[in-house]
Formats: structure tokens, sequence, C-alpha cells
DNA sequence: GTCTATACAATGATAGAC
DNA sequence: GTCTATCATTGTATAGAC
């Protein structure tokens, strides 16, 4: 019974891309299937340079996964835990909603720089239409942190930590945030300069949404 | 001697798929290939798809572009030439530099809504890295893009538009706004909230980057 | 669970007639 | 400038031995 991401980080590990042959046949698929997957995108990968890459056969492929479509489904599913996982991180922390909001912020972006290829290759699917990869419903994952965002700017009004306005338009504009820093390279951005442009664009984009400095400020309801 | 664009719009005709059979087949495969491109990726879309919704033979793609890449790159370079002559023009309305640089962020999600499927395309070179298409330096532009809002922000920190902040953070969040505007769909915001979006986070950013309200405020230097 | 060997469809591209 | 016919290659996938 294939069950994902039992061993520490199947996926991606860190830097090079040697794989300690103690790897099973089906956790060097895997890994592989991501690299490749990322590197030329779903349909430009053959199958033969997944099993090349992977140090395998054709047949083990097929035995494992199916198809194709089987191991890229597979490893979209071990996407969308990991998103699911650092987001309730993210959240269990505790703190204002502004700090949480913030640490959100920072969590998806750490997230999709980390496990950059999985995160390319879940965006090839969402901005790309269908037949691009095989079909896979990234956008309920998208729907929900908006929401997630949504609610905690909510809050952060109720609250007093922000100044009404539209939580949606605050929600899009933090994941607007969040999407620059992680495409920040194709801005010609340095890697070192990723986290401060986070924290600056965030500042700001925060700023916007601050409450207007009364002269009774309001510290906590009751 | 191939020159793109001299009909007014080749690419992506408003509204449905037919084409006027009065179109050259040049014109014919590139609008066709437009299309294909955006809708299955370009590694997906085979030389006949292409023909077949072109209404021609594969020799006549191989006869005006020489191969499958170079319709792509006729097509990339055309792609960058809308989008230089957008800029050009929404710069040239003049007003002050906040103003600008809202019609700058209004004309870039519009005219990437307009022409989405070559938008789609871009981005597809964009985000994702190579084989997944032609080599083609789309990266450029986008730095010129965020350059020219840098600008812009620096224009109007000077001015006192706004409050002396990192050109290059707000700059950076402005770009997210129309990022996420562009992407809307993909986090369930319906197509008829587009426009009220955009104005509503750009009021939430841009208020982030508004002057203090000082007892003497300067309306304009001298 | 992994292999060798292979089936068979689809691909990008071309030769040469008109 | 467009066609018919075709090539070599690569694609996904499988049968059957070990």
């Amino acid at each position: 019974m294939p069950s994902v991401a039992s061993p520490p980080d199947t996926i991606e590990p860190a830097g090079s891309d040697q794989q300690p042959a103690a790897l099973s046949g089906r956790e060097r698929l895997l890994s592989a299937a991501v690299a490749q997957f990322a590197a030329k995108g779903y349909v430009a990968t053959s199958v033969r340079d997944i099993v090349r890459a992977a140090g395998v056969t054709a047949p083990a492929l097929y035995y494992h996964f199916g198809s194709k479509e089987g191991l890229f489904l597979t490893l979209a599913r071990e996407a969308v835990a990991r998103v699911k996982q650092v987001r309730a991180e993210a959240l269990a922390a505790g703190g204002g909603p502004v700090d949480r909001i913030r640490r959100l912020c920072r969590a998806h972006a750490t997230i999709r720089r980390r496990y950059a290829s999985l995160s390319w290759i879940v965006d090839q699917i969402l901005s790309g239409p269908p037949e691009a990869a095989p079909a896979f419903d990234f956008r309920g994952l998208a729907r929900e942190s908006l929401r997630l965002f949504e609610d905690l700017v909510a809050e952060g009004i109720a609250a007093g930590e922000l100044r009404g306005c539209s939580s949606r338009h605050l929600a899009l504009a933090l994941m607007g945030t969040v999407e620059v820093v992680v495409r920040a390279d194709v801005f010609g951005v340095a890697d070192g300069k990723l986290d401060e442009s986070l924290e600056g664009m965030l500042d700001l984009v925060l700023a916007g949404a601050a409450p207007p400095p009364t002269s009774a400020p309001v510290p906590a309801p009751g």
C-alpha cells in the first residue's frame, strides 16, 4: 500500500542531486521525477528521462505508479500535504492576528522556496490551463489560502489591529506579496535579499491597513 | 520578409475561434499557434495540432517559420512588442507619479487579460525554467517593468506624493498586485470583480506609502 | 520488485510535385 | 506558397523471465 512521505524527505533532498543508493527504487523514482518535472515541465519530461535519472528501468515505474500520470499525482498529493502542514504550524504558534498574518506569509514563501521544484510543478498546473498536466485540484488549495488570509484580516480588524478595509482586497494584496517574493528572481532580485524584500513589502501593505492614529487608541477590546 | 503584427490583430482576435478565411496561411498559423500553445503549453502542442487548427498542412508551417520553435519565437517577439507599446501609452498620458503608477498597473493587468493566451505563454517561460519552451529572454522585460515602477516611485517620493520608503519594495508590491489580479481566477475571484479588486489593492498598497498627514503638508515643491 | 526486450502510436521534420 | 507522402525518432506502455 503506497503511502507518501514516510521517509523524512523523500522529495527534494537538500542540495545536490545524487541519490544515496540506500533509497528504494520507489523513492528514487519520486525524487528523480520532481527534479525532472520541475526542470522541463510535465509533458516535456519523458518516462525514459525519469527512470534513467532514478537508475531504474521503465517497468519499475509502472509497477509502482501505474503510469507517468500516477507518479505525478503522487507528487501532487505530497505537495498539498506539505502546504497544509506548514500552514497549520504557522497558525498554531499563536500571537495576534497581524503576527499570524506575517508568519503565514513567511511560511508560504519559505516552503515554496524550500520545495521550489514541487512548487513550480504546482504553479504549472495552477496558472496553466488543462492538458498541460494531469488534472489535479490545486485551485482548492489556493482558495483555502485566500480564505485563511481573509479570516485573519477580519480578525485583525475586529481586534483593532487593522483599520476597517476590505478583507478580500488586503488578503489578495498579501498573497501578491508572497507571489512576488517567490518569483523574485524573475525580476532580478538577489536571493540574499528575499527575506528583506518580503518584510519590506509586508511593512508597506500592512501600513496601508493600519488603524488611524486616533487620539484615543483601542488597545484591546474590553 | 516576415514582419510581425502588420495586420491590426493577427494574434488573438476578439471572442470566438473561427478564422476569417481571408487571412493568409501565415496569419492563420500564428493565430492558431497562440491558442494551442496557451491551451496545452509549448511542448504538449504538436505541429499537427497547429496546422490542423490553422487549416493548412505541415510544410506551410516550416516554410514560414522554419520550425515549431521559430513559430514560437515569432509569437514571443510580438508579445514583447505589445507590452512595450502598452507601457509607453500608459506613461505618455501624463499626470502625477502616483497617477502614472496606477495607470501602469491597470495597463499591465489589462493587456495580460486581453492577450491572456500570449500572456500565459510568456509566464510559462518566465516562471518555468529551461527546456519547458525555447529560450527567450522575457526576464529582461520583467526587470524593465520593475525598474519602471521603481523610477516612478522615486519620482513620487521626490514630489512628496509618497512618503520616504524603499522604492524597490513598493515597486515589488505593486507588481504583486498586478500579478494577483491576473491570476485572480485561481483564487476564485469572479471575473466581474477584477477591476474592483485591482483598485482596492492599489488603494491599500499606496495608502501604506502615503506621506504622513503633517500639519504643514507639502503640496508642491517650490 | 526489478529486469530485457519490444509493441505501437505520435512526434518533428523533409523531399519533391504542383 | 501549398500540397501528398514519408522518414527517423521518441513517446508511453507491456509481456514475460528472474
